[in-house]
DNA sequence: GCCGATCCATACTTGTGGGGCATCGAATGC
DNA sequence: GCATTCGATGCCCCACAAGTATGGATCGGC
């Protein structure tokens, strides 16, 4: 063992020192202690030295905290209970009741009714719990799993690599429908559905396949199974982005969402009728990730899912 | 030894697991510490166990904080500069130039202007050292310096036991001269000097035997000698109120205090030429005291009023 | 003033456990 | 396949924390 120049100061001397401090009295402080005497006389002769300081008055009889030793005292409190608290909270997140979680939503996810409902859910049974909800898309939110720097995330099937399906642990927790977004005074707004061959005449607006290529190819195949594959006058990286574009009329649009119910009223979302597309939400996380609060997490937001 | 049930957690741990923590990388941590890697593993494996709670991800290849750890670190690293903090501290205070010394002032020393100015002194000098003024009587200091409650003591010699002389440190920093204090309006206020004879006839303040009795018994003897001791028509406990009571005229005073400035434009203060009585201004503290801080003090008292 | 009690320091011994070295096992990159 | 990286494990050693016994100094009771 190379020597050590560094303070070899542990909490048992703080702990040896709080103990004689309160008391001034060695004798009942190795008492309270459960050592003997001697091994505090030692400790705290170890600590003055490392100090430099004496921090008790030496009395023929007994002992007193000297100056020194009486601020040292109030320094040590603070340390030793905060070394208390630090180690509560370690227990308390190991029991899953405390902690944070990093929760990855894309915005689409996000306007999903029962992912609310989850979420809100959760912050009522567990409110100790922080949600640190970060919205961002679906292949960062994938990277920053994998990094570290996101818990869990909520995206679609389709944005999820099966080659990280070891070190990624997922759950479905619902459905998206691929619908046609179109605004209101388009002639399909009325319509009760659609197919691929009406939309191939039409300015089509789509997602963009560098920003989610997974989502995109599993889009295309399905469109080009219908045999009418559309050629997207634009491609969008977000949602938001695409259905604004819709509504001030610059064409229709594919998107996957929950239900028909648009977010703005000047759109309708029609099904298509013979696009036999299906894209799942799905929950994320990584597989060795052991927090008991990420586990009790999941489980909410499954259950939420399956009794929406 | 008696098995321990009680927290074995040690800074040893908690300076590992900083380390570990912050490079993400026990070899490295390992290297910054200057241990061998194997201690690492063990040291975190028995505060993980400890805590209960996993503090690292295990990877494949490597660690990541797990999100326990995280928050773990940030508590670490507050107790960690927080222990530096009162070292640091602690080691101020042993180089004399930090920390509090309680002060125990009479009023009617802290009226001697040699007391104030080495007061104003030390404070500009170690501004680092908190000055803990306390306004008590002279027996009452030198009980509470005893005591430990009170660090160094301003009082008159005679308040000072002799049977103390191997527990209490003593030092001179000036003489108090005793003189007579009477209504300007009074026979006596334009006179230079007065006899003892003289005071028989008034009407005589003097000091509380209960409250002073050294102080009470050394006067009450140089009294005796000049063969004219007075009968005190009231004794006051402290200067303050002997000097109210002479400045409204219930009769003459006997003070101790430092020149013949009055501190009542209403009082004059006459030398009494028979009176063969000195007082010293002493510096009282522990003699095992040994705060450098104190020791600074007491040598800057002394400094200055030598060279008053 | 002697005896016992109190209280911290010291001397000596014991055993726990922290650390070093060597090696393993798993994953990764050329 | 082979070398490399990285944490975990096994084994040994010795440093040091703690225990027992005792010393030295002071204080109180009779």
């Amino acid at each position: 063992m190379p020597h050590k120049y560094g303070s070899a100061m542990e909490l048992r001397h703080l702990r040896y020192f709080r103990a004689i401090g309160r008391e001034e009295h060695f004798g009942r402080a190795a008492l309270a202690l459960r050592v003997a005497q001697p091994a505090l006389t030692r400790q705290i002769r170890d600590l003055e030295a490392e100090l430099g300081v004496e921090l008790f008055e030496r009395l023929p009889r007994g002992v007193r905290l000297s100056s020194a030793g009486r601020a040292f005292l109030e320094e040590v409190e603070d340390i030793l209970k905060q070394v208390d608290r630090a180690v509560d909270r370690a227990r308390g997140m190991g029991s899953g009741h405390l902690g944070t979680i990093r929760v990855g939503l894309s915005e689409i996810i996000a306007a999903y009714d029962y992912i609310s409902y989850g979420l809100f859910h959760f912050r009522e049974n567990e409110p100790s719990v922080v949600l640190d909800l970060r919205s961002m898309g679906s292949l960062h939110q994938v990277a920053a799993i994998k990094e570290g720097t996101l818990d869990v995330g909520l995206v679609y099937d389709a944005h999820i690599d099966d080659r990280d399906r070891d070190v990624l642990e997922r759950a479905p927790i619902g459905t998206g429908e691929t619908l046609l977004a179109v605004h209101q005074s388009h002639a399909f707004a009325q319509r009760d559905s659609v197919t691929m061959a009406e939309i191939a005449g039409e300015s089509v607006l789509g997602p963009a396949r560098a920003t989610a290529p997974g989502y995109y190819d599993r889009m295309m195949a399905a469109c080009i199974r219908t045999g009418n594959a559309p050629h997207f006058t634009q491609e969008c990286t977000t949602h938001s982005i695409l259905f604004s574009l819709v509504a001030v009329g610059m064409g229709v649009g594919i998107v996957t969402t929950a239900g028909t119910r648009a977010p703005n009223p000047n759109i309708r979302l029609i099904p298509i009728s013979d696009l036999d597309l299906q894209f799942h939400v799905m929950l994320v996380w990584r597989a060795r990730d052991r927090s008991v609060a990420l586990r009790r997490f999941v489980d909410m937001m499954m259950q939420q899912a399956q009794t929406r």
